[in-house]
DNA sequence: CGTAGTATTGAAACGGATCAATATCTGTGG
DNA sequence: CCACAGATATTGATCCGTTTCAATACTACG
């Protein structure tokens, strides 16, 4: 682990003890005020997931896993930043989803890995064995449910990106992306300085767009005064009206 | 009804007895063989489901549902094909998934539905009332399970379109898009001859290119050889592994 | 402080969108 | 059952934006 890894591990580890741990976010669906089940986990359920869960640090560009693997965990971001991947035939890679703190990575398919999840900064992770995972399931319904309702916010995303890749203008598409960084930004302090912790090239290949029009599509949104960058990773929103807006305008 | 309509509705009625009824496919997930519970609905679930459950047939071009209305019913569709769309503040209409038999849908957010429900061809659907599902999901844990499932299916669907959509070649989409259809036509009975019951501009808002570039695409999957049409809505797939080859050379 | 990976910017070419004209289908009423 | 009309689809020509190729600038990390 690098020195500057080791050094936001330790700051993070400070936290444990206040943190709620994963806090599973809940969902209405289906219809109707109160949907069907939707609350959150209990301080109880929070306990017993805390309780045969690890806590994973893992520096910038090093793998949680790699595609193809055995699946023998989960994952539930605490802090930092992933992205997750997977390879194509032609060598390329096409990124499947940025994770941010909450976010539950690592379900698999037939026992194995779908896609490679890799820190984009120094990150950490709680790790839920499988092996301890599904018998706590298993004897609790209502824990069940909540991982399924997890699900459910799987797809909302996934439209979500189906409705930006609909549109074919490259600034369109970057005004949506970033509006969606800074939702997932849930941090209160400094709301409109939003982290970007991927590159270019990994925003293009989320966006569907190659890396130069993602670069231009930046500084037009610059020079039209929507933004300011804030070194390559931090972003300024100087007008969220404007910005929505544009990101809105289907 | 149109007497078109109508007539297919009573050769579909003829077969309701004998129909399995909305039988939910389930789905593995959360890795390993088992996954966490993964089983179809049991005889007793499905007759639970068609006791409450009311078929409602609809002729081409007419409504289950409208954007905003409260929801009051899920439906499974039945017989036939329908769509799902949105309309855009442009006025502009976008496809949001096409539905065939055993497909559920309607599912609703805060009480109404999110899009509208419209018939491709004549169609049956089971419609089930929110009022009979919800307490038989709450005192059927499993049930209720299965629909969960369900939804996990919808993540699939739209990550794939995400994959379609990530591809810029106009051909290669619309080669995914038939392959998905194919896929999704269960009927074993002349495999190769695929129905496609929606209009070309259905396709182009589903695939996300214009009207024109999609027939300009099916002209040249026509011209290599990959595929004849048996009127507009049929295709007949002549060079299945070169098609599907084409469909996943990303 | 230098170097390798990352990002920006420029010029040219390709492909899809758009506008427009024509062809074909589908469902309607005669 | 046929013919007709409106909707749907195909085909063509031009325009515009993105991709690609290429050169240069930046930045992060050792």
């Amino acid at each position: 682990m690098t020195p500057a890894a080791a050094a936001a591990a330790a700051a993070a580890a400070q936290k444990t003890d206040s943190n709620p741990g994963p806090a599973l976010a809940a969902r209405r669906f289906l219809a109707k005020e109160e949907g069907l089940v939707a609350q959150l986990l209990t301080p109880r359920q929070r306990q017993q997931l805390l309780d045969i869960s690890t806590i994973v640090k893992v520096s910038k560009g090093h793998y949680f896993y790699k595609e193809g693997q055995e699946s023998k965990a989960i994952f539930v971001c605490r802090t930092g930043a992933a992205k997750t991947y997977r390879t194509l035939p032609s060598g390329a890679k096409r990124i499947k989803s940025f994770l941010f703190p909450r976010d539950l990575f690592g379900l698999a398919e037939a026992g194995h890995y779908m896609n490679t999840a890799r820190a984009l900064t120094p990150a950490s992770c709680y790790r839920i064995e499988l092996e301890d995972l599904i018998p706590l399931l298993q004897r609790d319904a209502a824990l069940e449910f909540q991982f399924l309702i997890k699900l459910t916010h799987e797809i909302r995303e996934s439209q979500r990106r189906v409705i930006m890749l609909a549109r074919k203008d490259a600034i369109g598409r970057l005004a949506m992306f970033l509006v969606m960084l800074r939702d997932r930004h849930v941090e209160l302090k400094s709301r409109d300085v939003v982290p970007v912790p991927m590159s270019r090239s990994d925003i293009a290949s989320y966006v569907g767009h190659s890396l130069e029009t993602v670069s231009r599509a930046t500084t037009r949104l610059v020079k039209q005064g929507f933004i300011v960058f804030e070194g390559r990773h931090n972003v300024r929103i100087l007008d969220t009206i404007r910005l929505e807006r544009m990101a809105a305008n289907v």
